[in-house]
Formats: structure tokens, sequence, C-alpha cells
DNA sequence: TTCGTGGATGGAACCGGTTCCATGGGACCC
DNA sequence: GGGTCCCATGGAACCGGTTCCATCCACGAA
């Protein structure tokens, strides 16, 4: 392993000067600054990221904190902020936080630059009081004075109950989410109001967890209200309705519209039926960015964003 | 921000003292040492990471290495190794590698102590080649003189086509897994070997990517080849098969039998249905066991652990 | 009493970068 | 031609721990 004095060294000049060339900042002559990096080039050299920390008083070090990894809505998120995190030099950490939200705040607080925040539920004290020791972006839910990015579903999910009335759907059926969750308060009004407004009729279904054994328990609720349309609120909800209303021998969207995502209807083949796509990626891809804005001083917090959500009808 | 200076000043000795007694090395007086400790617990002390790490030159960094986080069969994997690694003191970061694995390990190679490696396909040389730089373990994989720990499904697949067998099973169907994979190729084996012991009739099927898509695609091959039982290689490719033969009327297990895993057979209410139960959590817990050991030079490299896989009949 | 021994402690070097500050030299202007 | 200013560069301090080595002291043995 080289380090910086070799490089230094092999370029003819002092560390010093060799920093700032490999850095980009301070004024180095072309001539020199080329010197440095074709022997850092040469040398494979890897500048130690534990001197660096030491030296900035920064550590590098990004957490993205989610409530489990089980969830697929979840992981896309992982993954566009793991990319945005690389491009601006940041090293991205995994964290669950299980029931000990607050401790492992705490714990990995000292540790990091930043956080990246998903936790759709919980009370926004908690959420706030947690991330308040390092700067913060939270994920898919707002909260006043935090700067936030969401994709913007509750309007997707009013669009798409405005399109099934269109279509002659007179009893739609919303399969709410987790108790407590952000995002399912916006969606239930969203869904209601437009609703409303279409004149179609709607019922309210849940509090369910966003997975698929709930899909599969609440489908003889589902049936039972004679709806033509169910619009559930999570994607693995979705997967359970469609499996037990196969084994049931309910013809999907003969006899019920299951509202998804595209990836289902392409994998099943399904037409007729209206999804909406949530990039998750590109979520993960913009709190990283706004966070790394944060941690450069290029930004204030309590900046919102929402992103729109593509409906396919 | 307290620093062991701080600590030291406050206890009455010397930095070097400090550091010994909140390490436990070295010698220290008991008496000393109390002092020192509860100095550091009054001034809330956390030791500055980056700078332990310049002085040890071990970063306390970690990389699990997956290749998607769309797979629910890897995340408790990770979960399992965060969970481990947090005891032992190190921090866990998630690569995910996609196309370019041998530039993603070179650009972590550097900033991190060791690898947990889950790669179920790619060739042997690449993974190796790719891990050499630093202490790593091979995650539900083997490769003769890398340390690794498996979960043995293959067994465990053995084990349920046995079964299936003794059931009056006489046609099953194998359904494969990814091409390339290590784990295919060992369940392909043990399946075949069952079912030639068991005098039944086989069909391997594949390959197929562990997806649900797959599941869906590949059900009309299942179906011609009128098996009364259907073994897939995952759980995401079991489902797609559920859902698909739902729609088409095929009920389950009445007219065919698919083995699955517990959860889904308790979300679904399934009856006579057999399942094995991989412990990903373990798994990943395990591994990092190793590689904890391996890093503390406790451990030679290339230890192979195999996990028992329970089957439920 | 003195020497040897070993444990407790402190001083200081060191890990590998970053950055403040001083210095030197060249270009430009008067 | 001389003075000024600015830019490129180097020296050195510093970030906050760890650890080698020397020192000091107390105790037991000769």
């Amino acid at each position: 392993m080289s380090t910086l004095s070799d490089v230094a060294a092999v370029a003819g000049v002092s560390k010093a000067t060799a920093s700032r060339a490999l850095n980009g900042r301070g004024l180095v002559a072309p001539e020199t600054a080329g010197r440095v990096l074709a022997a850092a080039a040469r040398l494979g050299f890897v500048p130690n990221r534990a001197a660096r920390e030491l030296a900035r008083g920064r550590s590098g070090i990004i957490a993205i904190v989610v409530p489990t990894l089980d969830n697929t809505f979840f992981t896309p998120i992982i993954a566009g902020a793991q990319a945005r995190a690389e491009e601006a030099g940041f090293q991205l950490t995994v964290a669950v936080h299980g029931p000990d939200a607050p401790g492992a705040f705490a714990r990995l607080a000292s540790q990091v630059d930043g956080f990246l925040v998903v936790a759709p539920r919980g009370s926004d004290t908690l959420v706030v009081g947690t991330s308040a020791a390092k700067p913060a972006v939270l994920v898919d839910r707002e909260i006043d004075g935090m700067t936030s990015v969401v994709a913007d579903t509750a309007a997707a999910f009013g669009t798409l109950t405005t399109w099934l009335a269109a279509q002659g759907h007179e009893r739609i059926v919303y399969v709410g989410g987790p108790e407590g969750s952000w995002q399912d308060r916006q969606r239930t009004a969203a869904v209601q109001d437009a609703a409303r407004r279409a004149g179609a009729g709607l019922t309210v279904l849940g509090p369910c967890p966003a997975t698929f054994a709930a899909g599969v328990e609440v489908t003889p609720a589902v049936l039972e209200t004679g709806a033509t349309a169910v619009v559930p609120y999570a994607t693995s909800i979705g997967l359970g309705l469609l499996l037990a209303l196969g084994t049931r021998g309910v013809e999907v969207p003969r006899d019920l519209v299951v509202s998804t995502e595209p990836t289902v209807i392409e994998a099943l083949g399904l037409e007729h039926t209206p999804a909406i796509d949530v990039d998750g990626e590109e979520l993960g891809r913009t709190a990283m960015g706004l966070l790394v804005r944060l941690l450069d001083g290029q930004d204030e917090p309590g900046r919102q964003v929402r992103l729109a959500v593509p409906v396919r009808g």
C-alpha cells in the first residue's frame, strides 16, 4: 500500500502539494498536478480513509436506517442511495432499526456524517428527536422542518381511483397499510377524495401490515363488499390478494380488478389492470443527493421534494 | 465531543494509561482503571473511530457483497451478519455487486478489513480472485480453500424428494435455479439421487432466475409433465407457480403439491405441503462469526461449515 | 543494606492524510 | 529598474487514538 508520501516523492513534490493536486482544491500548477496524478496512478495510490477522516473531521460514512430489509419497497431505495453515495465519495452503511430505534441512532450518530431515515411509521417527535444529532433526510414521509423526499403516491392513488370510476367501477375497496403509516394517511385521504368526486362507492379496509400474508387474510373481507376493483396499499398486499383470489376461482381482472405495479402486470400478463410505478431507486438517489448538499452546506434543512409517480391506466 | 486526553486529564493519568484502561489490554492497576472508566462514563466519551483505525491499521468495517437486494433470500443474511458484526464491534457496509464485480471489490478492498461474499453464481476463479485481497468468507457456496458457510439445502431437497416419493408421488418436477448456480448443482444432484433411489420419475426444468415471474412462466411446462409434485429451487419461483396455478384452476395441494417454506404455508393456510426452512439470519450470523475469527487470527482460512436445514413434511 | 525483578505508569513516536502559514519567484505596473 | 502583488510550493502542526520503550517504585531475596 503506497501512501501520500510515496506519491509526493515520486512526483518530486511535498505532501502538501500532492494532497492539493489529488483533491483538486487549492491552487496547483497544471503541470505539477499532472505529475502527481501520474505518480498516484502508477503507484496505485488509494488514500487511507481513516487518515483522511481524522484530518477532515468527517467520517465519510452515511447510514440509511430502514425498518426491515424484508420489504421489497425499501431495497431499491437502498440501492439508489448507495449508487449516489458512491458518486459523492461516501460510504453507505445499512442499519435496520428494530424496536430499539433511539438506541440504534445514538450508537450510530457518532460514527457517521448523516442519516437517511426511512421510518414509515412511528411518531413525528420520535423520528425528529432521534435523528437530530446529525444532518438527516427523511425518505417517503414528510415532517415539518425536516428535509425530505417522498414519492407522491397519494396523488397517484387518487388518479388511479378516478380512472377506475371512469371505467365504470361503482364499488371500490382501498386496503389500507400499516397502522400509523404516514403514507397510508395521505393515500386514504386521496382515494376518499377521488371516490367522492367521481361519485363511486368506497370501502376502506385495514389497517394491514405490508405483507403477502396480510393480503391473503384480507381477501374474504374484500369479496364481501361486492366491489369490482381493489386498490391495495402495497404491492405485497396485492400479491397476497391475487394469490388468494386465484385459489377461490375469482378471475382477475374479469371479476375483480386489482391495481398493482407494472412489473407484476408484466410477470402475470394481466390486462386492463391499472398500476402505479414508484421508482424506489430514484427515491434513494434523490434523498442521498439532498443529504450530500446538506452536508456540504449548499442547502438548508427543511427542503421537501416530491417525486411524481406515473399511473398506467 | 470529549477526547481521550480529556478523559486522561479528568482521571489524572496519561493518555497511554487511559487507553490501556479503556481497552482492557496491558496492565493497569485496578484502582486506576476504575478511575479512568468513571471519567469516561462521566464525560460520555466515545472513541473516535477514525483515529483508532489509523493507529491500529484496521478499519473496523466489513463489507457484505450481494448480487442484489431484491431477492428476499439475501436480506435475512444481511440482517444476521449485521447483528453479529455489531456484537464484535465491527460496522457492516452492504455492497451490491452488479456486472462490475471485480471493480467493486477492488475499490472496497482498501476500505475494509474483510468480506462476506454472497456470490451464488459466477466462476470459482472470479470469486477467489476478487476476494483474495482481504480475508473473506463465502456464504452459501463452497470453493476449495475458502472459508465458507452453507445452508445444507441440498440434503434438505433430497429428504424432501424422498418424502414426496414415500407419499406416493410417482412423477416429480424439480424447477432448477439460475444458470451457473452452485446451490442449484448441489440440489439437482441431491434430488436426482433421491428420486432414483425411491424409484420416482423426475423431470428437471430450468434454468430459471429466482424470480416470481420465472415461476409464472414455467408453470405450463410443469403442468405438461403430468407431475403431482413440484420442487422449486427458490421460494420466489414457488410463489409464481402458486399464483399461476390459481389462475388456471389447479388446486394446491389437491391437484399438485408445491413445496415451499413454512412462512408461505402459514400465510396461505396450505396443508399437506412439505417445506424447507432455511434460517438466513443464522447463515449471516455464522458467516460473520467465522470472519471475525479469521480477522483475529484465531482461525485459518479454509474452514467449511454446513448448517442443517430442517424439512417439514 | 543492596541488588534484582516485575508491574504500573508516562513520554513520545507514529499512523497518513489535511491545511494554515510562511516563503520564494515571476509577472506586471509605474 | 524597482516595487508590488499573486500564485505555486513547502514546512510543520494537527486530527485522536495506540503502543514501544524507558522510568520509577515497591517488594523479595541475598
